[in-house]
DNA sequence: ACCGGAGCCTGTTAGC
DNA sequence: TGCTAACAGGCTCCGG
């Protein structure tokens, strides 16, 4: 669910209650929450540690710990987070909690399940293989460039793959190529320059106006103090499948495009 | 190299 | 109204 917008925006509005903390304990009613080492080992290793920095790569939120540790949380499709009382009543969703030295949790709520917990001296060996943050000043058109010419696959799948850009998802991806006026089924390689300057620009465009607006509260994305975002409001391609084009006024269209819902507007994302 | 499908989970919604 | 099937913003694995 949260894609890198809502990541950024739980990552910033987690440093005030967490900075400084110590992480006293772990419980988990779901093991599986924990991807690496094991919870019983997480456990272990994480007591008493502070969190003295708290940042973001790509969908993963990064805490990085005393002792050279770090945890790394990806909250996958319905992942929340939210600093609270101890003794604030939970709920069955929450299964991941992390007690701190002035009675407050860190609760890791994930309906789906979906989500992970990883804790390891090397952060590389499951962030490494991500590619550029599209936010950062390293990331360029001509890099850009460079990457879609060594591929030959739909831009619409690749602009989600992982290891090609990091941090974009279904929503933000649908976004940039509506601000590129791509059509999302256009081959990688067979962008023209200008084509990949619209794109970066297009990139840039959603995400930031994705963090403007504090992220897209479509189903269960809420900000670590349980507010909604604003984006799902601010969204010009998706979801608005048989609504007018801000641009054209024609109808928006969906297809499925590597078995997810892609929206846009076939009158001015043409193929060509 | 790339694509499609299945799988991991639960909750919501569309359709009959 | 009630039941069932499809679908949901992520990602990995597998076969072709």
């Amino acid at each position: 669910m949260p894609e890198l917008p809502e990541v950024e925006t739980i990552v910033q509005a987690l440093r005030q209650p967490l900075l400084g903390r110590a992480i006293l304990e772990v419980r988990s009613d779901w093991p599986r929450h924990v991807g690496e080492p094991s919870l019983a080992e997480l456990q272990e290793r994480i007591r008493g540690l502070h969190i003295f920095a708290i940042g973001r790569r790509g969908k993963y939120l990064r805490f990085d710990l005393d002792k050279g540790e770090y945890l790394l949380i990806h909250l996958k499709m319905s992942g929340q987070l939210m600093v609270i009382a101890a003794d604030t009543p939970s709920d069955k969703h929450v299964h991941t909690v992390f007690a701190l030295d002035n009675g407050d949790e860190l609760r890791f709520r994930d309906i789906r399940k979906f989500g992970r917990v990883y804790l390891v001296t090397d952060p590389e060996t499951i962030l490494g293989k991500l590619g550029p943050e599209p936010l950062s000043s390293s990331f360029s058109a001509e890099l850009l460039f460079q990457r879609l010419q060594k591929r030959r696959r739909i831009l619409k799948p690749l602009l989600l793959d992982q290891t090609f850009i990091a941090g974009i998802g279904n929503i933000y991806a649908d976004e940039a190529l509506y601000h590129a006026r791509l059509h999302p089924k256009r081959y990688s390689h067979t962008l023209t320059d200008s084509e990949v300057d619209k794109l970066f620009v297009g990139i840039r465009k959603a995400l930031l106006l994705g963090l403007e607006n504090d992220g897209a509260s479509i189903d269960n994305y809420r900000k670590p103090d349980g507010s909604q975002g604003e984006m799902q409001q601010a969204l010009v391609a998706y979801g608005r499948e048989g609504e007018p084009c801000y641009r054209c006024s024609h109808a928006m269209v969906r297809v499925v495009l590597g078995g997810r819902s892609t929206f846009f507007c076939p009158e001015c994302q043409q193929r060509s």
